[in-house]
DNA sequence: CAGACATATTCTATTAGGGGTATATATCGC
DNA sequence: GCGATATATACCCCTAATAGAATATGTCTG
């Protein structure tokens, strides 16, 4: 999870997400859509490989990498409880601020731990 | 989205996150459950502020943090375009070989672009 | 097997991000 | 207003991540 979210949070490998959402594509097609060198290209994809958000297949002498949806499951699995959440009108606040005051008087009142 | 995808990218970050989803907190009370130092927890604090991802709000000297779920219906939409994907059996590798061989052979060919 | 082509890797330089410590700011109780 | 408490900010250091250029690897064509 934390991979895949850090290997998402760089711009242009987003990007590569995005284009390969569409279709698979050769690392050359890549770097002419993202204006981008071939090397950072390859390393990127490489990121994306290891995070398993992608995997290539060797055609001839290119390499055509294609996404892993798959591996997004895996962030809609990590929304799901908040999904309850957010469209939750009102706030705990007022449970918060009761529990604020009774730890804040148990301080003054000196209990042991 | 860029921004909200980096916070998160942030394993500290991503905890923060996940303690603010049981009930909003203090910066003490998240100091004391992470095991970090004040300050460091303020600075992940005003980055997922900035994202949008939690907002506080003072309560006597202290300020309450708490998560913004809505931020994530970002991520969640984001989403949507690849749920599709996820579960497809077949994937269009035909179509890319097919179209490989076609721009192949205009190379060869030679013609105008 | 000699190029040409597509991609990966290596090395180096630069930058961004996170941690640490000290300090500023604001609010409380008295 | 003063000391105490809670939080934010500033500054510095260090590591890790990114970009750039050169080169290695592998595969195709003739």
């Amino acid at each position: 999870m934390q991979e895949i979210l850090s290997a998402l949070a760089e711009p242009n490998r987003l990007q590569i997400v995005e284009l390969l959402r569409r279709k698979p594509l050769a690392v050359g097609e890549i770097v002419e859509r993202l204006r981008l060198r071939q090397p950072q290209v390859s390393k990127h994809l490489r990121v994306l490989s290891d995070a398993g958000l992608v995997e290539a297949r060797p055609v001839g002498q290119q390499r055509i990498y294609r996404l892993r949806a798959q591996a997004l499951k895996e962030v809609d699995a990590w929304l799901d409880p908040y999904r309850r959440t957010w469209d939750e009108r009102f706030d705990q606040l007022d449970d918060v601020l009761r529990d604020l005051k009774r730890k804040h008087k148990e301080k003054k009142d000196g209990h042991g731990k």
